[in-house]
DNA sequence: TCTGGGGTCCTTATACGG
DNA sequence: TCTGCCGTATAAGGACCC
């Protein structure tokens, strides 16, 4: 969620430049605090916090009446109360969340079915193919934000531009309330005069290792050889700061999203030294990672353990099964093993229990692996998979997943995609 | 009152087979 | 047969995003 204070709210009039656009990047204003504003108006232009309000709790979200006092994401409340001891604190309803998320979406698939939601409060849209039934994607991105507006009393920020990530950092910048389209020949003069923190990936680290080599803005980045970003930030961030800075940005909006693992972690509320207690939680988390494999369809083929102690050193442990999994005995079994390897000289504040590698469920693994000629076409498929998706993306056993289960579920998109791709 | 929980992606180290 | 190289897979850790 933005990490704005809302001062910096900007609306292109009707009529701004929007040639070359067409692709648009929806951000919901401060989304977990105005609903609850929403479910309780009395809230309304208050300091909220959303959050986890005692113990370990941290700031979800916070209203921009709260980070005018410095309230940000991410910080523990006890900090964010120290900036802010009037903040109304809130413990997050995510149903209703989840809800009003469903709603804006569907607003957005009224438009266009090319949406890719980013996550509970922003979404992507391509609206090339909408232009004649809804008008120019300045037109569209109005329209958006009054139904919006509308039809959950929320509102939105909206970029307009001609690739993902210029319309991410427009919607950015615009917040609370704002609409800013960059059209295509403004691109280049946009983005030179942003920090490079603008650009997507650019973190607190990456930041750093640019600053040292006096790159604070976009226009630097563009002075910098390719070579000496990538030996400031390593070879993929470099050749991406490198196209991004430069508006470089080929992304389709995608509406299918390949779901790579699942996981549950949680923080106690104080450390934990107790072996007992902390092979139970394992049990505990584990049964809800194979409760939530099962739903999606899946089974996990490595098994990954997570443990933070006291000193918030964290580590962790994973292990590829002989054979993927969904049931929680399994998955427990495998997280036990692997804590048990650990010892435990310091208390446990965190643990976490993730399924990795998905793949669909059902598989009759054994069967094949003798068969030499079905592994050469396996390994056909895989190649093609991963041209599509990129290496990594894809896993031999998630091919022989989608091979075998292609007809059994076909509204699953991770296998209708192997499979077209195969 | 220091530091959540859900993820993805990248880098580096290591092991293995040809 | 030994050594180096190459590609691949797995594992661990960390940066980043919301």
């Amino acid at each position: 969620m933005g990490r704005g204070d809302g001062t910096g709210r900007l609306v292109s009039p009707d009529g701004a430049d929007d040639r070359g656009t067409r692709i648009l990047h929806v951000d919901m204003d401060a989304f977990y605090p105005s609903v609850e504003v929403l479910d309780d108006p009395s809230l309304a232009g208050k300091p909220i916090i959303v959050g986890g309000a005692e113990g370990r709790g941290v700031v979800s979200s916070a209203s921009y009446e709260a980070r005018q006092f410095g309230v940000r994401s991410a910080m523990s409340m006890g900090v964010a109360l120290r900036l802010c001891p009037q903040a109304i604190v809130v413990t997050p309803h995510f149903d209703r969340y989840a809800a009003l998320s469903r709603q804006v979406m569907a607003i957005f698939h009224d438009v266009t079915p090319l949406v890719e939601p980013l996550s509970i409060d922003e979404a992507f849209l391509d609206v090339s193919g909408a232009r004649r039934l809804w008008g120019s994607p300045a037109q569209i991105a109005r329209m958006l934000r009054a139904r919006v507006k509308s039809e959950t009393g929320l509102t939105c920020s909206i970029g307009v531009a001609a690739t993902k990530h210029v319309a991410k950092i427009a919607s950015t910048i615009s917040k609370p309330d704002g609409l800013l389209i960059v059209s295509e020949p403004e691109t280049a003069a946009f983005l030179a005069a942003r920090p490079v923190r603008a650009l997507w990936g650019v973190g607190p680290k990456a930041a750093e290792a640019l600053e040292a080599r006096g790159i604070r803005m976009v226009a630097d980045v563009l002075d910098t050889p390719r070579a000496v970003l990538n030996r400031a930030l390593g070879p993929a961030m470099g050749e991406r700061i490198w196209h991004l800075a430069r508006g470089l940005d080929a992304r389709e909006v995608s509406t299918e999203r390949i779901e790579k693992s699942v996981g549950h972690e949680e923080t106690f509320l104080e450390d934990i030294r107790d072996a007992v207690v902390l092979r139970t939680e394992l049990r505990r988390l584990a049964d809800r990672v194979a409760a939530r494999l099962r739903d999606g369809g899946w089974e996990a083929a490595t098994v990954a353990l997570k443990l933070r102690f006291a000193d918030f050193t964290t580590l962790s442990r994973s292990q590829t099964l002989g054979e993927p999994t969904n049931v929680g005995q399994r998955i427990g079994d495998t997280a036990i093993e692997l804590f048990e390897r650990i010892p435990l000289d310091q208390p446990v504040r965190l643990i976490g229990v993730r399924g990795e590698k998905l793949r669909a469920a059902g598989f009759a693994g054994a069967a094949l692996w003798d068969d030499d000629e079905e592994w050469r076409r396996v390994d056909e498929a895989l190649d093609g998979a991963r041209e599509r998706f990129g290496r990594g993306a894809v896993t031999r056993a998630s091919v022989l997943g989608a091979r075998r289960d292609v007809d059994a579920l076909p509204t699953n998109p991770r296998l209708r995609d192997l499979e077209s791709g195969a």
